[in-house]
RNA sequence: GGCGCUAUCGUCUAACGGUUAGGACACGGCCCUCUCAAGGCCGGUAUACGGGUUCGAUUCCCGUUAGCGCUACCA
């Protein structure tokens, strides 16, 4: 048995128009290490012309659910990549049954009659390996298709070809040559007792039906890769081309688990968090994978020119956030956090403001698009997140700001009766002075001057006043956007919490 | 237990036998500055360990250690 087709290696099978394709079973929300493979897998599809297959690998009835199948087009949804053909294996059942059984037709596989093990059997562990169900293998087949037709149930194993001492193998793009030997290879199951397909067999039936050019998947899968070529053989169908990529995994090393490490996991976290997708894929992308030239800011387009399956790397990649997350900000990898500010700056100011409106008007603000344009330039640089547009620019939003500390009206190195002063100052030359950041700058300066105080200390108690903190946007922008009606009302508040201190 | 895979700063990574081991994030300092950011400059921290091969190993080979994966009629 030919099982090292040296016509697999890489140069060869990077051949124009790939069929690649994401399966994910729907067993649970869509996953981060998910959408990297699905990433992966749309990147190289884009890159070489090729085409992105979704197929939902849901031939397990028992743990499959409705919820998961749309947590996880929720999510692809929201990566906003599209694909171009998509697949339920569970509505693909015969041409599965009819791949198992001319395995069986050729000898490959034999009928287990052997009752299932439920959960963590004796077979694996520390006991020892379990190959095959004594007996089994060995049934005639007169005395396998007597039970069969008695009604006896069973399952199909693949029968391994254990005693010829070959070494299966393949070649992996990107772990090299691999190889096992047979006689390490359990007879694994083609049918369950109840007819429905294995994983192994479903996903290799319509791999090759789909004519799948290329398998990039998770890691975990790396072993079970040997398997899935003695099905393809056995099927007289010559194996793709397989790229295993490495795990992502928690700080403590451990693989990413909802119950373990919360909703770190979970994509529909990132996007609530108000990640850009651009953002969160240009992250999944820097796990595991470089584009060999210090790049790391890039916008999809350049992923896509960038991509190849030679920047992957074998060893796992940390996300690497704060085990009990006490912030939303370390939540979230801080490379990831920093790489959504770098792709939200990177957006023009319309877009970006595009993107604000609607979590502002969520919040119940009533913000018309030409405000919001407005202000979007003032917090751009200032904004890590989305929905940061919440806190960074609340006092355009409001009518009236919420109660403030009156000391942080009182400027450095100043006393209440300064802040007093520039406050009255302020007010007499705001009233007639425009609206504009160079009207308002020459005439709030030539105030300080005329006060006596530094600029600083004229700027600070406004800022404050018309802010209700002291980190906010530049001053004269601010102004401009809020207008003078809202700037002297609230130097007039701001008058009178000084006037009245603190009960 | 068996089999497989992996190992460069705290984290993501570059260096496909010859580099003062590079970049980024994070961190610290300085500059800029109306505050906060953004930006600029500077700084510290890494080749898991032990053997080989070689004139020369981060790089190739072996072993050790550690981590991960698979070992289901889950995927």
């Amino acid at each position: 048995m030919d099982n090292s087709p040296e016509n697999s290696a890489l140069s060869q099978n990077a051949a124009a128009n790939p069929r690649v394709r994401f399966a994910p079973s729907p067993t649970g929300f869509l996953h981060v290490g998910s959408a990297r493979t699905f990433i992966f897998n749309w990147l190289y599809a884009r890159h070489n012309a090729g085409t992105m297959i979704l197929r939902l690998d849901d031939t397990d009835v028992e743990r499959n659910t409705d919820a998961s199948v749309a947590s996880i087009f929720d999510g692809l949804r929201w990566l906003n990549l599209g694909w171009d053909e998509e697949y339920k294996q569970s509505e693909r059942l015969d041409l599965h049954r009819k791949v198992a059984w001319s395995i069986f037709e050729k000898g490959l596989a034999y009928r287990d009659f052997t009752p299932a093990h439920t959960g963590d059997s004796e077979k694996s562990g520390a006991q020892g390996t379990w190959l095959f169900n004594p007996g089994m293998p060995e049934l005639s087949r007169a005395e396998s298709d007597r039970r069969a037709a008695a009604g006896e149930p069973f399952a199909l194993r693949f029968r391994v070809p254990r005693e010829t001492g070959d070494q299966i193998r393949f070649t992996d793009a990107v772990y090299g040559p691999q190889s096992k030997a047979a006689a390490d290879i359990e007879d694994f199951a083609l049918l369950r007792s109840d007819g429905m397909p294995t994983y192994h067999l479903a996903s290799c039936a319509d791999d090759i039906d789909l004519r799948i050019s290329h398998i990039i998947r998770g890691q975990d899968h790396l072993t079970n890769t040997f398997k899935h070529v003695l099905i393809f053989e056995a099927a007289c169908a010559r194996p793709p081309q397989f790229a295993h990529l490495p795990l992502l995994v928690a700080p403590d090393g451990t693989k990413l688990s909802k119950r373990r490490h919360g909703p770190v996991v979970s994509v529909t976290t990132y996007r609530d968090a108000g990640f850009l997708p651009e953002a969160f894929i240009n992250f999944l992308c820097l796990l595991g994978w470089s584009p060999k030239n210090d790049r790391e800011v890039m916008s999809l387009a350049e992923l896509q020119e960038a991509f190849s399956l030679e920047g992957i790397n074998r060893a796992n990649a940390v996300v690497n956030f704060k085990e009990p997350a006490t912030t939303p900000e370390e939540t979230f990898d801080p490379k990831a956090v920093w790489l959504n500010a770098e792709h939200i700056r990177a957006l023009p100011v319309d877009a970006l403001s595009a993107q604000l409106l609607p979590i502002v008007r969520e919040a119940g603000f009533q913000i018309d698009s030409a405000k919001m344009l407005r202000i979007t330039p003032l917090i751009r640089e200032r904004i890590k997140f989305l929905r940061d547009v919440l806190t960074a620019a609340d006092f355009f939003f409001v009518d009236h700001l919420q109660p403030y500390d009156p000391t942080e009206l009182i400027p450095q190195k100043g006393d209440a009766a300064m802040a007093a002063k520039v406050l009255q100052k302020a007010k007499d030359v705001l009233a007639h002075t425009e609206f504009k950041h160079d009207p308002l700058d020459q005439a709030l300066r030539a105030a300080a001057q005329e006060l006596g105080v530094k600029a600083g200390q004229m700027f600070q108690p406004i800022r404050v006043a018309v802010c209700g903190r002291k980190n906010a946007p530049p001053l004269f922008e601010t102004l401009e956007v809020l207008g003078r009606n809202t700037t002297l009302a609230r130097i007039d508040d701001a008058e009178q919490k000084l006037a009245t201190p603190a009960a």
